[in-house]
RNA sequence: GGUUCCAUCGUCUAGGGGUUAGGACGGGAGAUUCUCAGUCUCUAAACAGGGGUUCGAUUCCCCUUGGAACUACCA
């Protein structure tokens, strides 16, 4: 049988961490087996909807790369893929349920379960949630409250007794008593909107989805979809709960550390943003990829492609794991590393145009600076505080171009060596790394060391004693520009001297 | 509180009845180097505790402890 899986995202925010993580494991599992990778939206909290999270869910699969085989956009054979255009699927079955006495209408008032939900915490009630107020309502009371003007939401008749059990293929069978279900959860709301529960459980089966594969945060509501799929008399898919992704959190003042549902978490793990700082699509991949699941424990570099054949539902953690920021941007920075000049140069352009450090025609000048700063970065964005130096700071003070066990007099004469061969060299047209060699040894033939040769450079031509590599930061900022101030340089060291 | 799930270095993980418990990030040390990075080498660091089962448990079972999730007309 054909392996169908979907992504289901509900757009009341920017997709963040968790949920890609989610998306990724069902699309590679689809590509593993040779399936097909559904998108739905559940668009059922009118309250919460926003375009642009739908627009973000869009961007985001679409910057990782991933593609879906059905769904809104594309289409597929159970169009619409939109749970908000498929209202009247969800009324008929509710109602069909309601006919075969498996659910009911419900009349009761917000305010009413509010009060309920208040007592029941007042008295440390063990039993919590709904109390079934509406479950044997007789026609006349019903007639009654129809009247009122009241309209209903229509709960499901969870069985008090016996238990219910589904099984998972990581964690195995998962068993709840009936009793302990959530008491007659809604599955209509007043608007006519489904609850996620039917809505998911409907979809599911249309489009015939084989296997569930969502976070473990799902699993207590388990035996409520199975539930359902028995009241409906459908077969019930595979299930595969993933292993949450957790954010750490260290208090500031206590220092205790703990951990929670990383979406949970202040601070940012929407995509978008991680996308803005500079991650890469690969490295972001990649590493979400390795949270809850791992090849064989050594290979940890992985392609997209590469985990559309690889990936395998036998290798996913039970554990939750937590999101380490810490080797995300390693594997940015080793990302980084892998890209040519020129990609890492248009990738750079961006921040650089944003930054107003260049013009997108500029893009030459880029390139000759990329060498410099490609093993350097971590973030893309961190191109933008590299290009420090080009702020010019004025006059640079006499100590900071000195080196450590130099004099003024020995540092003029390192500097206007220096200046007279990069003159030469860059007229020449010299490469960096000839003017690198070059500069080298004209230090030997001088007696000095390299030190002595590039760090005044660097200060000359940054005002910096930490930049990139003096050659690169002078073809970012122009032979003029950086010559005006190499001649400053040597007049602060001639006053000094 | 109730219910359910989980448990190997700080973190992500490999392994699995007999191993020097392996790798990676991060940490520490060193090398390279014009600064900072990067790169390379070395290094410290784990089977939560207690009972079983067994010739032998980190591995299988139970309990405890710890952590997490759920407990909405949100998903």
């Amino acid at each position: 049988m054909e392996v169908r899986v979907r992504y289901a995202p509900s757009p009341t925010g920017l997709q963040h961490i968790g949920g890609v993580r989610t998306a990724l494991f069902n699309y590679f599992f689809a590509r593993a087996k040779g399936g097909k990778f559904i998108l739905r939206v559940e668009d059922t909290d009118r309250e919460r909807y926003s375009d642009q999270s739908l627009q973000d869910l869009y961007d985001t699969l679409d910057w990782l790369g991933i593609k879906w085989d059905e769904g809104p956009v594309v289409g597929g054979p159970h169009t619409p893929y939109v749970q908000s255009e498929r209202l009247e699927i969800y009324q008929e079955y509710a109602k069909k349920l309601v006919d075969m006495g498996k659910a009911y209408y419900c009349y009761c008032t917000p305010e009413r379960l509010d009060a309920l939900r208040k007592k029941q915490e007042e008295e440390k009630s063990p039993v919590q949630g709904y109390d079934r107020h509406c479950r044997n309502l007789t026609q006349e009371e019903r007639a009654e409250l129809e009247k009122q003007g009241i309209r209903p939401v229509i709960r499901l008749k969870v069985p008090t007794e016996g238990s219910t059990t589904f099984h998972d293929i990581l964690m195995g069978d998962i068993t709840r008593e009936n009793k302990d279900i959530s008491p007659d959860p809604v599955l209509l709301k007043s608007d006519g909107y489904p609850t996620y529960h039917l809505a998911n459980v409907i979809d599911d089966h249309m489009m015939g989805i084989t296997h569930i594969m969502r976070a473990q945060e799902w699993i207590p509501s388990g035996p409520l979809h199975i539930i359902l799929y028995q009241a409906f008399g459908w077969e019930p898919p595979v299930y595969c709960h993933l292993p949450m992704v957790m954010g750490k959190e260290v208090d500031p003042v206590t220092g205790e550390v703990h951990f929670a549902k990383l979406s949970k978490r202040h601070g940012s793990t929407s995509v978008r943003d991680f996308r803005a700082k500079g991650y890469l699509p690969e490295a972001l991949l990649n590493y979400v990829s390795l949270v809850g699941w791992s090849y064989d424990g050594e290979k940890e570099f992985f392609t997209r492609e590469e985990l559309e054949k690889v990936f395998n539902l036998e290798s996913i953690n039970k554990a939750p794991g937590v999101f380490d920021y810490q080797k995300l941007d390693w594997f940015n920075g080793q990302y980084i590393r892998m890209k040519t000049d020129e990609e890492l140069a248009d990738l750079l352009m961006p921040y650089m145009v944003n930054a107003g450090i260049l013009k997108e025609t500029e893009k030459q000048r880029l390139l000759a600076f990329v060498p410099g700063v490609k093993d350097r970065l971590v973030l893309l964005s961190d191109v933008v505080t590299m290009c420090e130096f080009l702020k010019d700071q004025g006059k640079p003070a006499v100590q900071l171009l000195i080196p450590k066990k130099m004099d003024a007099q020995s540092t003029l004469k390192a500097l206007e060596l220096t200046y007279a061969f990069v003159k030469k060299g860059f007229a020449e047209k010299m490469t960096d790394q000839q003017l690198q060699d070059g500069l080298c040894a004209l230090a030997a033939e001088n007696g000095f060391k390299n030190a002595a040769m590039f760090n005044p450079l660097r200060t000359a031509v940054t005002g910096l004693q930490v930049s990139p590599p003096p050659f690169s930061c002078i073809r970012l900022m122009g032979e003029q520009e950086a010559f005006r101030r190499i001649e400053r340089a040597i007049d602060v060291l001639k006053e000094e001297a």
